[in-house]
DNA sequence: TATATTAATGAAAACCGTTATCATTTAGGA
DNA sequence: TCCTAAATGATAACGGTTTTCATTAATATA
């Protein structure tokens, strides 16, 4: 069980989901408490059902339309980020302020795996830029993010 | 009615796909015929239902599940393109040999509509086939394709 | 601190895009 | 023209997600 507040390895980082809630009139209850503790403890990408089972281990009364609920709330707020790798599943990953590093995603076709890539040069950082600044100018449309996905096949699923 | 081998847009282009069915195997259907003259005259991003809508006007006896069949083999073999705009819902488009050309979607996120981006200066090109080689080569992993997404607000429902 | 108010929850059913099953039809080579 | 495997269409199933609705519980307030 676990205790509010309480919080190894999410000490310190992280921490703020509670206060942009409460701020936003959102209360803290026990479902949000377990997702949010699954989610910062994890460096993968999880689907829903991933995290309602871990969720379990904490909270064996959680429901599963609950954590859907809590996934869309946290992703709304921009606590966590939604992951899109091409299968029909959204997947979610932190968002707190080191993690949020903005980075790119390497995606393996045949098992879906996922690797995060952040590692941009300054031209990258700078060409995105310039892209995003052509872009609203030629189409005279406000952009607010972007998402690059790079495709291959694995090392384990080559051989 | 669509006699076989007539195609007023698509004259010439997007002509190669019957050429490269049975190259393969597969054989010419009158449900593989409506569907490609469907996104031959198409310039948008449609999704298997809205290609069924418009088969229906040309074969009425089709059936859905031949739809998504069809466009599964279709974009296998890399005459169409699958396009995934964040909603959970798989979309086609042509991609004969000028359509080919290789593009970038600007996505609304609150309509959902879709502007390609084609406009690649050289820097652009050139920066992308240095990130992939920098990613071939820090992880071991062959890249097939990428894919860059903008989001932002659309024209209209920013009023 | 007790209470009232209203957000949040959990169980179940609904939903929606897509896929599997299977008997029937048909394209295209013999 | 006939044969055979490929393709089709109807239907049911599937998996992720959302809706519904009665119940519970977090927090503002007395």
């Amino acid at each position: 069980m676990i205790r509010k507040g309480e919080n190894q390895r999410g000490r310190g980082r992280g921490m703020g989901w509670r206060r942009m809630m409460t701020g936003r009139g959102f209360r803290i209850t026990a479902p949000r408490e377990a997702v949010m503790h699954v989610l910062m403890n994890s460096n993968t990408h999880m689907s829903a059902k991933e995290i309602y089972a871990e969720v379990l281990r904490i909270e064996p009364s959680a429901g599963l339309t609950t954590i859907y609920r809590t996934l869309e709330t946290m992703a709304d707020m921009n606590i966590i980020s939604r992951v899109e790798i091409g299968d029909k599943t959204t997947r979610y990953e932190m968002r707190s302020e080191e993690d949020s590093k903005h980075h790119h995603h390497i995606i393996c076709t045949n098992c879906r795996k996922v690797i995060d890539y952040s590692e941009f040069s300054d031209d990258e950082m700078e060409l995105f830029s310039r892209m995003t600044a052509n872009i609203e100018k030629k189409y005279n449309i406000k952009i607010t993010s972007h998402n690059v996905q790079f495709f291959g096949i694995c090392l384990e699923c080559e051989k």
